[in-house]
DNA sequence: TATTGTTATACTCTATAACTATA
DNA sequence: TATAGTTATAGAGTATAACAATA
């Protein structure tokens, strides 16, 4: 009867799927996520919306399009969320005149204040000591996940 | 007007953001995906399903629960899916006699057949090749996923 | 009382396609 | 014709809570 979660864990043959990445991501992004949950317990702030306005606040007039790119963000999503950041009041949106059809996206002041207010506590979620790595873990971990999301193939 | 989809990701200043090992976790996840639904183009098989019925395979007999705590599925999503594996002939429950709340798990012969057919296509997705990283970096790759997936701290 | 699995509800994110208004 | 963004719909996955059966 002596601790029958921690069992689990060890009995259970695993066999060759911790060498499957796309599993491993999502182990390891679950893990982060529950992390992200604990330490900002309370705040309303979701990672997704925090790097959009991240994002818009160091390319102000930004164009919803890019975002969605950098991001990978589908158009219809990013159609919603930006939906619920301007009716939060936290981005404006406006009509650049040299093309009609598209929006620049600005930080309101509440939006720069909640950016500010949050940016530091969301850098340090992300941190080697609690991800439980060592200073040139995290590093080499972060490196080699930028190659595997920026690189062309 | 030359490729402008191009120009995007350079002229966008990015900060600190590829710094976010969250953020960095799902970019590698969306391209891994990807390139998974591009290399199994015409085949049903999901990435998700195709783990717990390889995880059921090395396992006969595994509990739901148990299955859902070494995957991260919650217990409500676990009954969906495994009902569908069922009712696709591919998995069979059965209640074990030391505890009749329970269903052990294990594959049809169907289920065998579709492990076995898909297993190497599933391996072979996931290499160091087609995410353009060298054998080392790969390695070191899943060591450190591992390590955030699995160490508790 | 606690645990295994189920059901129901709601929300996030994704996928797709049809649509508008511009270019 | 193509592109920027919208709308609508469907589905996967998650979160939560209430529930039945069993331990």
């Amino acid at each position: 009867m002596a601790a029958p979660e921690q069992q689990a864990n060890d009995t259970i043959n695993m066999g060759e799927l911790p060498g499957i990445l796309g599993l491993m991501l999502r182990l390891a992004q679950v893990r982060t996520f529950n992390q992200f949950f604990r330490d900002f317990d309370g705040s309303d702030a979701r990672p997704s919306e925090m790097t959009v306005m991240w994002l818009i606040e160091l390319n102000p007039g930004i164009r919803m399009g890019e975002v969605g790119r950098v991001l990978s963000i589908k158009p219809a999503h990013m159609t919603k969320m930006v939906q619920r950041l301007v009716t939060a009041g936290l981005v404006s949106r406006a009509v650049p005149s040299d093309d009609r059809r598209a929006y620049c996206l600005s930080l309101t002041d509440a939006g720069q204040k909640h950016v500010e207010e949050n940016r530091d506590a969301y850098h340090r979620v992300q941190t080697a000591q609690s991800a439980g790595l060592s200073e040139d873990e995290f590093n080499t971990l972060l490196a080699l996940l930028r190659k595997l999301a920026f690189d062309k193939v």
